[in-house]
This record gives C-alpha cells, structure tokens and sequence, in this order.
RNA sequence: GGAGGCAUGGCCAAGUGGUAAGGCAGGAGCCUGCAAAGCUCUUAUCCCCAGUUCAAAUCUGGGUGCCUCCUCCA
C-alpha cells in the first residue's frame, strides 16, 4: 500500500513499525463551537484510512485527542456565562453527535487535553534540561535556533519565517520565532513547576501521541491547514525531548472550499454538518467527500450535494433491491472477485477512493442485472469499508402513521395502514382506473413516499 | 515577498508516456396503462505556446488563471 507522506512530498510504500499494527493519530477538534463540513471531510478522510487499514488485517489504534483548554473556549465561556468545562463538554458532545450521524467509527483512544496535562509538563521539563526551551516569567517556550530540522515539513526556509515575522511580538521570547509551550495564566491556569499556566497549543498532541501511542508512530494526519505551525512545531517538541523520529508517514487532507475559498470559521463562510445533513444524507455527504482524491480541494455547492444524493441513491437502489432476492455471503472469498481487486488496487493508490466509487457503480451495474449472492455481498462489503451505511433504514412507526394519516386525509378515506391503502390502489388498477390510481401516487409523492408499481405488485420507499 | 498545489466533456471527477474510468445532468431506445426504478446506446483530445519522443492529458521550459500556507483554523 503506497500513501503520500507530507514530509517526503512523495508517494511511499507504507511499512508500519511494528509489523501488522498500526499507529494512527488524528489531530481532533477544539471544542468551542459547532463542526462544519471541513471537519466532516478530515474526519471522513481518516475514518475510510482507518477502515481500510482494519480491513487490511492490520491491528490499528486511532488516536484522536480534544482540544478542550483553549483561548477560544475562554472566551466563549465568557461570552455565555459558563465555565470552559461546560463549553468544552457541551461542543464534545456536539462533536460526537456529528461524527456518528456521519457513520465515522469511534477512534480507539479519545483523550482529552486537559487529562494529559502531566505529560505536558514532563516534555517541558526535558526539553527545558536538554537546552530546546527556557522558562521566562512563567512562561515557557521552544528554542526553535536548537532544532536544525525545524521547518522541514512546512518547507519553509528559516529565514523566510524570520523575515515574514507575523508571529507575535513579545520581549520574553529570545526570538521572534519561538512558540510558547506553556502560558502564565493565574486565572484559568494549573499549577506546574513555572507557576500557573495553561499548555500551548501544539505541545499537547506531543503529550498525548507519546503518552496513548509511544515515542514514534506511524501516522499522523490532520488538515493541510496544520502543516504550519501546528505540525512543524510538535515535531520540533517530540523529537528534541525523544531524541527520536517522531512520525514515519504524515499525510494531509485538502479544503472544503465554497466559491473557491476555504471554508473556515474565521472566514464565516462555513456550513456546519448538522445543518447539511438536514438536506442531505450522511451517505450523501460521504459520496461527496469520496468522489474526490482527498488531497485535492473540493468544492461544496447544492448541485454536487445534489448530484451525490443521486449517485448513492443508485448504491442504495441495487443493494436493497438485490437484498429482496439475495443473501449476503460473509464466506465469499473477496480476493477471489477481480472487482475487490480492482477495489484494492485503488485504495492502495493512496486511497483512490474516486476510482472505488467507479468500482461500487460497476457493481452495482451488475448487482441490477443478476441479484446474486456474489454481486450483492461485493457491493455491500465494498461500501462497508468506505463507511456507507446502506442498511435499510427503518422509518419509525409514528412516522410512517403519520404519514399514512394524510394520504388518508388527502383521499377523504379511512385507511389504518400502508396495505389497505395500496390494495385500494390495486383494485382501482385493476379496473383501469387510470385517473384515481395515478392520483394515489400523487399523494403518495407529496408525503414523501414513492410508489413503483413492478410486475409483483406495487412496493413503495421513502425518498 | 517566500513555500506548496490545481487547470480534463454542461457540472463533478479518475487517469504521470501509447491514442481519455466513473458519477450527475441531457438525448435515443427497451420495459411500463402511465410513471418510478432498471437495462442498452449516446456527447471530450485534456488552459495557451514552444520543446523532448516513434508516441504526451501525462515529461521539460515559458505563459495565463485560480487556490492554500507563511496568524487561530480540519
């Protein structure tokens, strides 16, 4: 399997450390205001890596941390009256809701900041006694002149980082460049040995990788977005305390862009995942992610969102319909299958997932003209691993009442339930009556149910 | 100013040397009472210019346009 590592800036085959386990780490949120789509597309990204990688038969651990102490969280528990826990814990809650409505799996490891917080002080301690950071005023910061590698991963020359100099001004920093890894803060801070203070930002991704997954690992992945500073720095932290590698493969997801511009919460021009998925599916929104290489920007707009809806509507078409017929086969010998070959290939492409879909579409092509065991088990099993959910989803009873109460209505009749109606339907087909049989359709259609009427008789879905 | 990336049919998007996957939308046909779904068929020479090569969307050079990072950001 080959994947493209951000430090080399080439395609790699991937070998993990320790063979057949995988260590994954996910820079996760800061937990202060509500996800949009560009955290949905990331954590999409490193849910099909992580699937695919399980899949594989590796034995994965996914690490993925909470920002939960943060200026932003200050300041928007100030704002609201509430203490930064109860912001912290709130958005986490938030968050989690999101990631499970878009069928990404659970990380094995989701430790918070604020509980790694020992771990922190110990990295500032060595790296303190190993000359990389001194302490001033209760603050500390890294040494950035002590690491000759510093810029490697951003490919950014010192000088020129020098010489942009839009960092921070501050007379206790030796040097402009330097970033704090901790903050004097008597007010929200916790006791180390420079008095109280909070952890920078990038230190506590060093903390908790070193303490849930060891000194060096095998991935570590985030937004492009954190290339610099974030990803820069953490190595700088990790390899001047480990004095080891700190990371084999770093790999990066693109942008959500909307008019071609990043979404971002500092641009304010984003859509957050619970509002989308008030239009739209969370197979849809996958698709959309899915249909591009996910080092590429993708650009949101209705009409892709659109135009995915209809593309998993189709998966979703041949799977169910091939399930009336067919049994899914957990003996099927995938290697067998030239299209979980093909699957495979794609996927060790450094996760070709577009080309995937083009397989899942072939599959479903054939799934339509045999509903076989074979063909309905590829698909499904395919799908699986990119994390669709196509299992049938079950409207709820009240719901469906409900609905069955206003077609009633709409028909000025008394029907109780969905076969009452539809015989009613197949009588007046049955005598041809075309008129009151077409306007049954009608109202099923505006309730939001569609009727097909198939040579065994009508079946009717939710659209 | 420095660093990185992108430019493929109406839209989205694979494809890094041998004559363009796939999806959406559109068109034609089959099926159907009509629809829906499905099936079949159907639309490109790859931003521009020059070069390397028997052969380039794919390599080189030069343009043009767009994006990202260098500040919090997935």
């Amino acid at each position: 399997m080959k994947l493209y590592n951000s430090y080399s800036q080439k395609t790699e085959e991937f070998v993990p450390l320790e063979e057949n386990k995988v260590k994954m780490y996910v820079c996760g949120p800061t937990v202060y205001d509500s996800a949009h789509l560009g955290h949905a597309r990331c954590y999409i990204t490193w849910d099909v890596l992580y699937r695919y990688l399980k899949f594989k038969g590796y034995e994965v651990t996914y690490c993925r941390n909470v920002t939960d102490v943060d200026d932003k969280i200050l300041s928007k528990s100030q704002k609201e009256g509430k203490t930064p826990d109860e912001v912290a814990r709130f958005y986490y809650q938030a968050f989690s809701k999101s990631m499970e409505s878009l069928n990404n799996l659970k990380p094995d490891i989701e430790p918070f900041a604020t509980k790694t917080l020992g771990e922190m002080i110990a990295i500032n301690k060595q790296l303190i006694e190993k000359g990389h950071a001194y302490a001033v005023d209760g603050d500390v910061y890294f040494r950035v002149k002590s690491f000759d590698k510093y810029g490697q991963l951003s490919k950014q020359p010192l000088e020129a980082l020098e010489s942009g100099a839009r960092v921070e001004e501050s007379d206790l920093k030796e040097n402009p460049m330097d970033f704090a890894l901790w903050k004097h803060d008597e007010k929200f801070g916790y006791k180390s040995p420079w008095g109280v203070g909070r952890p920078g930002w990038h230190i506590e991704c060093s903390a908790m990788s070193r303490k849930y997954l060891g000194n060096t690992i095998d991935i570590h992945a985030g937004g492009a977005d954190l290339i610099f500073p974030h990803h820069e720095n953490e190595i700088a932290q990790s390899e001047c305390a480990n004095g080891q590698q700190f990371v084999k493969y770093w790999m990066h997801n693109g942008f959500v862009t909307i008019n071609k511009e990043k979404m971002s919460k500092s641009l304010g021009n984003f859509l957050t995942i619970d509002k989308i998925l008030e239009n739209y599916d969370a197979n849809a929104i996958r698709f959309f992610i899915l249909t591009n290489h996910y080092r590429m920007p993708v650009e949101f707009s209705d009409e892709a969102l659109t135009a995915a809806t209809a593309g998993v509507k189709r998966l979703y078409t041949a799977i169910n319909e091939a399930r009336k017929t067919a049994k899914i086969d957990e003996n099927l010998n995938l290697n067998t299958c030239e299209e979980y070959q093909e699957f495979v290939e794609a996927m060790d492409e450094d996760l070709n997932t577009s080309k995937t879909l083009a397989v899942l579409f072939d599959l479903a092509n054939k799934t339509n003209k045999e509903q076989n065991s074979r063909n309905l088990t590829l698909i499904y099993k395919i799908s699986e691993v990119l994390g669709f959910n196509f299992d049938k989803v079950k409207i709820c009873e009240e719901e469906l009442k409900e609905k069955i109460d206003v077609i009633a209505k709409k028909l000025s009749a008394d029907f109780k339930n969905m076969n009452e109606i539809l015989s009613f339907r197949k009588t007046a087909r049955d005598e041809k009556n075309w008129d009151l049989a077409d306007k049954i359709r009608i109202v099923f259609d505006e309730a939001g149910i569609t009727l097909k009427d198939t040579k065994d008789g009508t079946t009717w879905e939710i659209k």
